[in-house]
DNA sequence: TTTTGACTTTTTGATTCATTTGTTCTAATA
DNA sequence: TATTAGAACAAATGAATCAAAAAGTCAAAA
């Protein structure tokens, strides 16, 4: 087992305790159990406990933001491509329960502002996504041609409000109904043919 | 003077100091002080601390909304309306330094799920002023048949989302071209005619 | 190169205690 | 009777202390 395979042995532990007891409740040394090291050892892989915390988080959001990527690069129409980026990106959080309990014991995760967001590298190129889309479908002269900056900020504000809603503050089922309700909206809002086709 | 009267001069001199050292920073003899009478007499109009604080935010939250309404009730066209609320609510606070301050200072004021809203009450009945303008876009066929209620609370939380953006943690003048791209993108979406009207 | 145990430093949590502040009450006053 | 102030009490706060736990370092072993 060479380093780096080491690494993600780690950062699976972590994620595991991380998700279980919270950053402050879990020690290194319950890391370092987990994966059968001492917790000297663990500093061999792992700058401090911190930068485990958010490297692990960070891992998990890379992985969510790949896969609405890759299903979205499997879609042919624009429309087509925005209603699969929303929706993809919107359902993931709800199959991750790790991912899911740690944004529940550390809320800062999801910002509203992209200035405090330290993830911010990350949910830039979630970003890009979405302007990419916005950016095609103009092009195409399937959608309205909108200011593709803002409307990109827009997107992803009212999406990141949409997670917190349902999975940071369980808000119950409703929430489903109104991201439904505000994509068939914002579609309409962008389309300039009306065969918008999705239920 | 009477003791309504009274009730009012005391608020009148809460809300300055809240909004100058928030909630834990102010004490109940600074607000007796600024009122003219002793801290043991202010509790004959006043419950406690509390409660005179949330009355303080009720009051600057009420005339808000009402002013907003007053500003909806001038305005004749269904989608013109919409608009008018759109705007009038999103400003207001730009204008109300006192309140602006004590939000900045206590950002709970402002929350994404109604369940944490201790000012419920003032805000349902801004929802219904939503709803009630959706309701008669639909019945007079300018709107799309949407279902209401969904699309009341999504407008009221991304409305809430851009207050928090804009006025609590100050994400720059940005937010406000967001949301004047968000308010065509969701008009356009919202209306059965094109001749949506405004810029 | 990887690991460990012993080590130091930093953080945390519990406890104490004086001070401030919130709250109540009683008697005076207008 | 409605309103006020002063005294008194109760609760919350903040500073200080200190021991335990956890974070982080390092020289030497495997």
């Amino acid at each position: 087992m060479d380093k780096a395979e080491k690494q993600n042995k780690i950062l699976d532990a972590a994620l595991k305790l991380f998700a279980l007891y919270g950053f402050r409740k879990t020690t290194l040394e319950d890391v370092a159990e987990k994966v059968g090291m001492t917790k000297s050892n663990l500093y061999f892989y792992v700058n401090n406990k911190r930068d485990l915390y958010e490297k692990t988080v960070s891992r998990s959001l890379r992985r969510w933001r790949d896969l609405v990527a890759e299903a979205v690069a499997d879609t042919d129409d624009v429309v087509e491509k925005f209603s699969v980026m929303a929706k993809k990106s919107f359902e993931y959080l709800a199959a991750d329960e790790d991912l899911r309990a740690i944004s529940i014991k550390d809320p800062s995760i999801f910002t509203l502002t992209s200035g405090e967001d330290r993830f911010y590298e990350i949910n830039y190129e979630a970003m890009q996504l979405i302007k990419s889309i916005l950016v095609q479908g103009i092009e195409e002269g399937r959608f309205y041609p909108v200011d593709v900056d803002h409307t990109t900020e827009l997107f992803f504000s009212i999406y990141i409000m949409f997670l917190i809603k349902t999975y940071v503050k369980s808000e119950g089922i409703s929430t489903v109904g109104m991201y439904d309700e505000g994509l068939k909206i914002i579609l309409r809002g962008l389309c300039r043919d009306q065969k918008v086709s999705r239920a």
